[in-house]
RNA sequence: GGGAUCUUAGCUCAGCUGGGAGAGCAUCUGCCUUACAAGCAGAGGGUCAUAGGUUCGAGCCCUAUAGGUCCCACCA
């Protein structure tokens, strides 16, 4: 029995309601299961501040259509949600709201602070996953996780433990980037380079001469960054460059803190760049700190955490950096040593949060050593044990792993994991446990002091493929589960989390996180600009939804696109989606209209009819092509495939093929095949969109078959030999060819649609003949016929009638009156013109020896199959030509 | 400096392992035909950036060139 729908499609008045209902189904909802197979996605879990924008709408609708799709396949599916703590991003946002209030951070203290900040978590943590919903993710909700909850920290924690029992995690004073504003170091994947106009200083250093300054004799070179001068330690030349042997061994005088650095000789130095000399600041460059190394340079630090000069900077401390950078070019240029000024276009790094210009310093920070770490992640995707869709990710990722550096992962924040290591205020042993010791191993003391700082939130993202999972325990979930299958995310954050998230799967489960990790790019604006703040170009696809409905909202970001591409927003097709919804909707409505009061008898398909069969068959070839598409994760194809079928051959052929059968009771066979071909094609096709478009193919598909409880748990449709009919199928489109070549010779003569005519149908060929006698019911409104006649000669036809020439016949239409022989005439010729063409097109490639002896044999038989059939056509288009004579 | 990617209809984009160029929107012509005007039936519109090459056959593979976008590196 069928219920009925509404008479407009109206997502709103049914979307939260299906998502409700589904709620309380359980349907989203996993539990191990050991006789069924598991396909698990674990979500990239979305910052505690963040807003739902289109980059998630499109990121979740990938997800969601995966799993609906492997769930429908029987798959004992889990989509993993979660939270990321965010620590930058939350701690930014919470001091900001501080600020608001007056209140500093500092003066809370850090248990306040964070009070807080959870407090804030519980209030705002929740708004995106609401947000989610509204979209129609199928997440297992029960099992909803934080990357700060209490499981997470015990993961972080103990790999922390373990990494650092292994020396992979070690302390240590390297030049770090330092975020003067937020405060903190970052990793070197959080630095934005971002071109600026800046300014090349030349500067000369006068040589020293009997330990002082010399008057005549100066070393020039070019600095972007002059005030860190006050922090140079040497300045270097290349060794092989003989314009400056003569200063090996030498020194330079330091001008304003006047004193002697010495002039070392290095590789680094590039002979061609400016003069060949450059000036070395250990301290407050990544690469004069290795110079510094190298030749035992001491390191001068001349700034403070805020990025103003520190008392090392003499008469200058106190002044911020660019204050600093104006005085001290100021004062080269009283001494005379500058020697010009050039405007210069140079890549600065920024903090990718906040965009300050970075500040390379040497402080202590926790590093993850990643040389060997990498390594199995490396051959993982080299072997394809990880594959990356579309493959040309791999090339980013080991153009990543090729030049890893060791990963900075302390941060000087409050929001966060904080780092398990704990210092004995009496000794200085550092103890790195789970928990605080209790007597210090060296000095047998009991003064501990927890490490203030805590870790970057990529650490624990990093874990939580198995983390989600109850890792560390050994929990039944984590054996079922993992690894993962699919990891869908966009090609931007492969460096942040996609390859840590594959060598901590490695290293701390021994096996890799998933099977696949499937890229989608950027969602743009119409002008094909980053959708942002800045911009306030951001489109809100809550009320895309709350306009069009989530159906609408999810087809347009997946149609169209193929993986890893950028894609643009437009309201064009957001409305040609939402129209799509409609006539889905429409078509539903129609034949829920003439199910009404019947039942639908089983033994209805043992009467099918050529249509019926058509359809059939070619929901069969869309059900295998579709699944195939979907497994290999082209779901634009697949999508634009169903659309294709729904919208053209379901309803604007079948359906209106069938017409006459469902209006005529007086066959009651033949209006039972009809319907049951319409409702069985109709489930079907809805179960194919249904990943897709999961609440309008939800409401219609339970108003179909109402004994159903929901669409999300039927089967995925598979194909079946038994409703593949090639013959029907040939004879419907040898009509289709028919009704299409009528419907253009009735508007190129401008016959009305009202003016209906009598169709004949002449072929030699009985197959043919049976074929229209068959089709005769559906065949004659199509074509617009008054009367259709079938004959196997010309009889009764007059010269003048207008023809159409198909594969096997000619159709007459005798329009008396309205002929105009000329203008058929030359209609005629152009059909003879492109026949000809197309058979000298086949004629030239059979001719062709090394075609026939290199070509597949089936392509072959293809062009010889083509050339008989327009040969035959070209026949029959000359003889009524001649008539026409 | 290294690399990726794109260049296909007026616009936005598909085009799977090479085998007769596609969709949506826009344009033009007819239609309110009782599922749908958020629709139906037709039509026009493309040297697939350029130049070579491989192949029986190239939008697709190779090389070069031009232009756009992006990522990485960071030579002061």
């Amino acid at each position: 029995m069928s219920k009925e729908i509404a008479k407009n499609y109206d997502p709103r008045q049914m979307e939260d309601r299906i998502y409700q209902k589904w709620l309380d189904g359980k349907y989203f909802h996993a539990e191990v299961d050991p006789d069924k197979k598991p396909f698990t996605i674990v979500i990239p879990p979305p910052n505690i501040t963040g807003q739902l924008h289109m980059g998630h709408a499109l990121d979740n609708t990938m997800q969601d259509i995966l799993i609906r799709f492997k769930r429908m396949q029987g798959y004992n599916t889990l989509w993993q949600p979660g939270t990321d703590h965010a620590s930058i991003a939350t701690e930014v946002k919470i001091i900001e709201k501080l600020k608001e209030e007056g209140i500093d951070k500092e003066s809370l203290g850090r248990e306040g602070f964070l009070e807080r900040a959870w407090a804030w978590k519980k209030e705002y943590g929740g708004r995106i996953i609401q947000q989610l919903k509204k979209l129609g993710s199928s997440c297992d909700w029960d099992r909803e996780r934080f990357t700060m909850d209490e499981g997470c920290n015990k993961a972080v924690t103990e790999v922390f433990c373990k990494m650092y029992e292994k020396g992979w995690i070690y302390k240590g004073s390297r030049i770090i980037n330092w975020c003067p504003v937020c405060n903190t170091s970052i990793s070197d994947a959080e630095v934005e380079y971002e071109e600026q106009q800046g300014h090349l200083w030349h500067i000369k250093y006068p040589l020293v001469e009997d330990g002082k300054p010399s008057e005549t004799e100066f070393l020039t070179f070019a600095t972007t960054r002059p005030e860190t001068m006050l922090g140079d330690t040497a300045v270097a030349v290349n060794p092989d460059d003989e314009r400056y042997t003569y200063l090996h061994g030498r020194q330079v005088w330091l001008p304003i803190v006047e004193k002697a650095i010495p002039v070392v000789t290095d590789t680094y130095v590039d002979m061609e760049f400016g003069t060949g000399v450059v000036k070395i600041t250990p301290a407050h460059d990544p690469n004069d700190f290795e110079v510094g190394k190298r030749h035992n340079l001491p390191e001068v630090n001349i700034m403070n955490d805020d990025a103003t000069i520190n008392e090392n900077g003499g008469k200058y401390a106190g002044m911020d950096r660019y204050e600093a950078r104006a005085a001290i070019v100021k004062e080269l240029e009283e001494k005379g040593l500058l020697v010009k000024i050039e405007d210069y276009a140079h890549n600065v790094g920024t903090h990718d949060r906040c965009k300050t210009t970075i500040e390379p310093l040497i402080k202590k920070q926790w590093f993850v050593k990643m040389d060997e770490l990498i390594k199995p992640a490396v051959k993982a995707v080299k072997e394809g044990e990880i594959r990356l869709v579309p493959p040309r990710m791999e090339k980013t990722y080991f153009n990543w792993t090729d030049n890893i550096r060791d990963w900075c992962i302390s941060r000087q924040l409050w929001w966060g994991h904080r780092i398990p290591a704990y210092y004995c205020s009496d000794c200085g042993e550092i103890v790195v446990a789970a928990a605080k010791p209790e007597v210090c191993p060296k000095c047998g003391k009991s003064h501990f002091e927890q490490d203030p700082d805590t870790l970057d939130t990529w650490f624990s993202s990093a874990l939580w493929p198995f983390s989600t999972l109850g890792w560390p325990e050994k929990t039944k979930e984590l054996e079922y589960f993992y690894p993962t299958n699919v990891l869908v995310t966009g090609y931007d954050i492969i460096f942040f989390w996609v390859i840590r998230m594959i060598f901590s799967g490695y290293e701390q489960m021994g096996e890799k996180p998933f099977d696949t990790v499937l890229f989608h790019g950027l969602v743009r604006d119409e002008q094909g600009r980053k959708m942002s703040k800045s911009l306030g170009n951001g489109i809100d696809p809550l009320e895309v939804i709350e306009q069009y409905g989530a159906d609408a909202l999810r087809l347009m970001l997946i149609t169209g696109n193929a993986p890893g591409n950028d894609m643009r927003f437009t309201e064009a097709k957001i409305t040609s989606s939402r129209n799509f919804a409609n006539k889905v909707w429409n078509a539903s409505r129609f034949i829920l209209m003439n199910m009404e009061g019947k039942t639908i008898r089983e033994d209805a398909k043992e009467h099918l009819e050529d249509a019926d069969k058509w359809i059939l068959s070619k929901l069969n070839t869309l059900i295998g092509d579709v699944t195939e598409n979907m497994e290999k994760y082209e779901m634009g194809i697949a999508v634009q495939k169903v659309y294709d079928f729904i919208w053209e051959e379901f309803c604007d052929w079948y359906i209106e093929m069938v017409k006459p059968r469902l209006y005529n009771s007086d066959n009651e066979s033949s209006q039972q095949a009809a319907l049951w071909t319409l409702r069985y094609v109709l489930c079907e096709a809805l179960r194919l969109l249904h990943p897709f478009m999961p609440f309008i193919t939800e409401e219609i598909f339970c108003a179909v078959q109402s004994e159903e409880e929901t669409i999300m748990i039927s089967p995925w449709p598979v194909v079946k030999s038994e409703l593949a009919f090639s013959d029907e199928e040939a004879a419907v489109e040898l009509m289709k060819e028919a009704v299409r070549g009528i419907r253009n010779v009735r508007t190129s003569m401008n016959v009305a649609p009202s003016r209906k005519a009598v169709v004949i149908v002449v072929s030699e060929n009985g197959q043919v003949r049976d074929t229209f006698e068959k089709g005769r019911l559906f065949f004659a409104p199509l074509a617009y016929a008054s009367e259709v006649r079938i004959q196997s000669d010309k009889a009764g036809i007059s010269d003048d009638a207008v023809s159409v020439v198909i594969n096997g016949g000619v159709i007459y239409l005798p329009f008396e009156d309205l002929v105009d022989l000329a203008a058929e005439k030359a209609r005629l010729e152009g059909e003879e013109k492109k026949l000809l063409s197309e058979i000298a097109r086949a004629e030239g490639m059979l001719k062709n020896e090394r075609f026939i002896s290199k070509a597949p044999a089936a392509k072959v038989q293809e062009e010889k199959d083509k050339l008989a059939k327009y040969t035959q056509m070209l026949t029959q288009v000359k003889e009524r030509l001649a008539q026409m004579k």
